[in-house]
DNA sequence: ATGCTTGCAAACAGTTTGCATCTAA
DNA sequence: TTAGATGCAAACTGTTTGCAAGCAT
């Protein structure tokens, strides 16, 4: 299997590169297509499955979807329960829990993700108005 | 707003205490519907969204599709990569964390969710017989 | 020239919803 | 009696896939 560079690949490997917010794949379908008219959500998943096979990016998955990322170190996120708001946990990554949990369980433990769930700040202002 | 006890929805709570193993709301489905032929799959959704809004189960988003639990307290799950089984992971909650990533971000942080990733006994089993 | 990639549309999985009917309280 | 609950089918969201045509190598 050869990597072909397409242009429509380059073009959704820089949108994920130009964005830090976690983008969905339809934000990035959007990205892309504010440079090329043409191209089609299916080469958008297409190529961000191949590029996360190939770890060019990796792919967090939260509630109602993917996201997409430019770090590849495994990491925790931050999920807003109201606008949806994705961002890194500043929580170091423990894998002595990797080790534990395989030793207690019998299972080959590759990785864990932590997702923390709570309100971002804006989201709190706009609860405390309507209230 | 009343909550009613319809012959349905005690049998979609009944199903989900019946079982150990994290199942998918299409299992609760079919168990449910080894009891009541003509319960229809909006109903076992519905009815397992009102338990969880009703702090009677909880479920894991999983790859592939939420599990239920009966158990309430937040905890740790593993997920196999290659069946798709869902245990619960022994490993504590970290409360800590969740107060550190609040005071480092500025989000109000209710809790979160851990899902180590790895291979189950069988599966590693398996796996070497085709190699 | 070869075969990986694309665009399109259709298929798909999981889940939710509109609506007329039914039923627990 | 009546508001909440059901069953059915259709809608919906996010994502994948079959296929003929296109393009990188």
């Amino acid at each position: 299997m050869q990597r072909r560079n397409t242009r429509q690949r380059t073009l959704v490997l820089d949108a994920v590169r130009n964005r830090r917010d976690h983008p969905t794949a339809e934000d990035i379908y959007l990205d892309v297509r504010a440079h090329d008219e043409h191209i089609s959500r299916a080469t958008v998943y297409r190529n961000l499955r191949f590029l996360e096979g190939e770890r060019a990016i990796t792919c967090v998955k939260a509630p109602g979807g993917d996201r997409f990322d430019l770090r590849l170190d495994s990491h925790a996120h931050v999920v807003c329960t109201s606008c949806g708001a994705v961002i890194d946990a500043p929580a170091p990554y423990d894998a002595a829990a990797d080790a534990n949990v395989a030793a207690g369980t019998g299972y080959t433990i590759t990785s864990h993700s932590t997702i923390f769930e709570g309100l971002c700040p804006a989201c709190q202002r706009s609860q405390q108005k309507t209230r």
